[in-house]
DNA sequence: ACAAATATGTCAGCCATGTTGACTTATTTT
DNA sequence: AAAATAAGTCAACATGGCTGACATATTTGT
């Protein structure tokens, strides 16, 4: 192969302590953490991704599908909110759940405009088949690491988001912060 | 609030012990996690596209700049299989970034049907303006961790991928397998 | 030497999913 | 009765994936 070794990838074992810096004058384990997420990311919405396609359906699909399941009886708006896509974006795949009745719609008795959205059994099911390969994937890695993992995991990607986000959503129960 | 508390999110507290269920009839910290790589990956990509946005970039024209950057004097091929995606789709984003000299062409001395890619002094001072704010996301993270969190991360989230994507980028210095 | 394979580039069009702006309708709040 | 809110719709536009069909230059293999 006639391309000589940058040297700016793959020798991590050469160096023990870290902290190096790559091309960019940054600490390279740092550089390849932001590579991991790309990578990590795009591997782990793979499978879910071939699933939807046979039903016709795309990623944006799956996230309705997702926190309508997760949180039953969510209204469009909070729904809005939680994906940070407009109503024009949503109500594009909102509609065929709908009328391919993976989702159901009930008026709110309290408030009349306002709609919640639940998930019906062929949506659950659907549903769980897009989480499946997903938290597969998290049970094969975890039983290459050492316990304690997960948890740890979980509190540096919660570090990694921004604090509104998680907030909005992870952290409400229905009553207010 | 008209809305009662559906009792699937934000009750991580009350049982230490993990492993209850979900409405999935999954690990709910598993179910977390899911949602915590979509959250995380968001967030973590929202910063380097405002700075995109200021130059009429996208994303992709993000992802080529940053592994040309990578791995300087890459060839187009290269660079197609780490993306993982057409050279159609490629061409876009990579001729943008040629034609406003961010990224440079030089065609191999060996075989000069290969062109090798390598940013230019204005293509790295953007590169390294975009990632910056991901550095310093990792960096006020690690903060708030405990030592060997980092290490512990990137092995996770390796688990994740999938092998031949990590092979392929992570593990090549130049020669091949 | 010539045919085949390889690396790159390009045209044209399709699809999914994000955006903005402008409105409508029903319902609740003030 | 007016204003605010929740939801939905139409039209138009941008990004960045995709396929298929070719063109060109260069190298490799017979």
């Amino acid at each position: 192969m006639s391309q000589e070794n940058t040297g700016t990838l793959g020798e991590k074992h050469e160096n023990p302590h870290l902290s190096d810096t790559s091309s960019l004058g940054l600490p390279r384990e740092l550089v390849e953490a932001v590579e991991l997420m790309f990578f990590a990311y795009r591997d782990f919405v793979s499978d879910p991704d071939t699933i939807l396609e046979s039903h016709g359906f795309g990623r944006a699909h799956h996230r309705v599908l997702h926190f309508v399941g997760r949180r039953p009886g969510m209204s469009v708006s909070e729904l809005l909110h939680i994906l940070s896509i407009t109503k024009q974006s949503l109500s594009r795949v909102l509609k065929d759940l709908i009328e391919e009745k993976y989702i159901i719609q009930e008026t709110d008795e309290q408030d009349r405009r306002i709609k919640r959205l639940l998930l019906s059994a062929k949506g659950h099911e659907l549903h769980r088949n897009l989480i499946a390969p997903q938290i597969q994937r998290f049970q094969v890695s975890l039983a290459k690491s050492e316990s304690g993992t997960l948890e740890k995991w979980q509190e540096f990607m919660r570090h990694l988001t921004n604090m509104e986000t998680k907030i909005d959503f992870m952290d409400d129960t229905g009553r207010e912060k």
